[in-house]
DNA sequence: TTGTAAGCGTTATCAA
DNA sequence: TTGATAACGCTTACAA
């Protein structure tokens, strides 16, 4: 193992150039406050040495990071992914850096990552849904880092929140599954308990069984973790059912996805034997076949406006109001009226 | 806007308790340096404040941070997440905690990923594939940051890889594709210029058709961005040469189902009238029907060995011994005998 | 336009 | 077992 030098600092670069630590900062945070001639001596130092600021450093004296921190459920399927790409463009295009870090759906993982993030100095934070333990807000509060929540909308929880309403957009795709004639329904739906998404599509469906005449009794609920294979094994458990639903409206696209495949390994026809939904419009929907019937969310409208609003929050510190989504049914292949119909 | 005090410090804690910064600061740390009675004082301390450390401070003073960097080339489809997902898992089982950031498969923004990671104190670097100007790999050394590349394995480059030959496994599935009697091939493959990986995949195909007696210059190759309209668009235009191809091989699952989707849009049968393959195996190869037959990465693997080396670099500031692990073939429905044999 | 110097909140060395 | 105190590398009044 040979010797390594030090990594260049910030008085190296000045004692290089001959000029004090100040001048050196300013060159790198305000060109214009340097005259040309030091200017020029400085950034070939920088050059020269292969110097690099210490971000530490930096967040300390400067008391701020330009960071800014999201906390999404899970980043294994596309769930999150185009939101946070256009989320992460809109900060980079205004100077900030994002850090990602996942919850796998756990709470506290979640107030683990916010803490972490916080003391990172992150300036901001972007979370998932309201769920949430108040003393984590209290945290935030103390520590002034303000907080906004995305992929659902609600104007009176604590936090300001950029999204859609969940329960809204399901009862819509339902009502729509309902006048096609469809009588006998199953879901199947990501946890409720620990998911505020989740919970506001299972009322949403049955928002929508309510207000027709149809007997809310007989819709059987399956909860699981989202993933394909969870969304295959709840769909055979459905089906085999002694009145098999007519229609298995899921609460996302991987879901719908999974159940999608369990249907071809059944021998079952999809739309002619079940119909099958699904939530979020991801770019599986458009793959499968048939085409999946879901509810398409402008997700990278949603993941710049949440930019902008937190980084509202953060540079003039007030609280931003809430913004409110609209999505939009898709109807496609894998919806039809029931068999019997 | 009412008033906001700062968040409480190591000292504000030290006061609380009636002892000094640098007891707080053991507690914290290496708790059974402190007898049980301080210990207990300090952390109810800390807990009436709600205090957390301030991480900057503490890489500053410390000078390492338990942070290691990933820079993968995207995060929108899921190529990488599995690997990745493994990596962090053992990360964490290891006390670090994972920084991703994605250079949307362009030099320059690795490069500036890089810096940005070094300079905040990233402790190593995970890095995809060897395809880097070297003056960057100085600066790594000059920051003393040591770095490994995954996802490809190379065991003479500048930086210790733990990855597979691309170039062999894609070798290998050719080679069965020629066996079973293909004779006019068309490739689909990412960008080679900038990415070693889709470079190997395709030298792999030549390797096989210049193995056998078949003749390398009727193959047709298309190369395009890692998409599934890409992959569509590219297959498109291959079945629409003169003499089409009966067997499209495809960079990776990506485009491979992309073909697939077009495929159908043409009303050109899977396996039937053209055979389709890929490269990773990821989820979405197991979804499509037929399913996709591909490569499979051992990519949980890999994310774990990757992270148990690159912490050992850190922690031993020794070089690590490249690793190479075998992928294999998965012959699934998207291939058969060409419509003639 | 540039320099001086006081922090920023920790950790770590050295004494007590 | 604990406490002083000197770093760590940078920004930012304030002064020159």
């Amino acid at each position: 193992m040979t010797f390594r030098p030090p990594a260049p600092t910030l008085s190296d670069v000045a004692k290089s150039a001959g000029v004090s630590t100040a001048t050196v900062s300013r060159c790198l945070n305000s060109p214009e406050r340097v005259i040309e001639s030091t200017r020029n001596r400085v950034m070939a130092a920088v050059r020269n040495l292969g110097y690099t600021p210490n971000f530490a450093a930096r967040v300390m004296a400067a008391r701020r990071s330009l960071t800014i921190g999201a906390i999404v459920p899970t980043l294994e399927n596309a769930i999150f992914a185009r939101g946070l790409q256009a989320f992460q463009e809109e900060l980079l295009a205004q100077g900030y850096t994002l850090l990602v870090a996942s919850s796998s759906y756990r709470a506290d993982t979640e107030e683990e990552q916010i803490r972490t993030l916080v003391s990172r100095g992150a300036d901001g934070l972007l979370l998932i849904g309201h769920d949430r333990d108040p003393a984590i807000l209290k945290f935030l509060q103390t520590q002034n880092v303000p907080a906004l929540v995305a992929w659902t909308y609600d104007d009176n929880a604590s936090l300001p929140s950029v999204g859609f309403n969940n329960r809204k957009s399901m009862r819509a795709l339902v009502e729509t599954v309902i006048t096609l004639g469809h009588r006998r329904f199953g879901v199947v739906s990501g946890r409720t308990e620990t998911n505020d998404r989740a919970r506001q599509r299972v009322e949403g469906v049955f928002d929508a069984i309510c207000a027709s005449e149809l007997n809310a009794n007989t819709i059987e609920v399956i909860e699981t973790d989202y993933g394909i294979e969870n969304g295959a094994d709840a769909f055979a458990q459905l089906m085999s059912l002694k009145t098999p639903p007519t229609v298995v409206i899921c609460g996302n696209d991987v879901l719908a996805v999974g159940a999608m495949k369990k249907a071809r390994e059944l021998s079952l026809g999809v739309p002619e034997d079940v119909s099958i939904t699904g939530f979020d419009d991801l770019e599986l929907a458009s793959v499968v076949v048939p085409a999946l019937t879901t509810i398409h969310v402008p997700h990278r409208e949603m993941g710049t406006k949440a930019a902008r609003a937190l980084i509202e929050m953060v540079e003039k510190k007030v609280a931003h109001v809430s913004v409110e989504l609209e999505p939009s049914i898709r109807i496609r292949g894998t919806l039809a009226p029931p068999p019997t119909a």
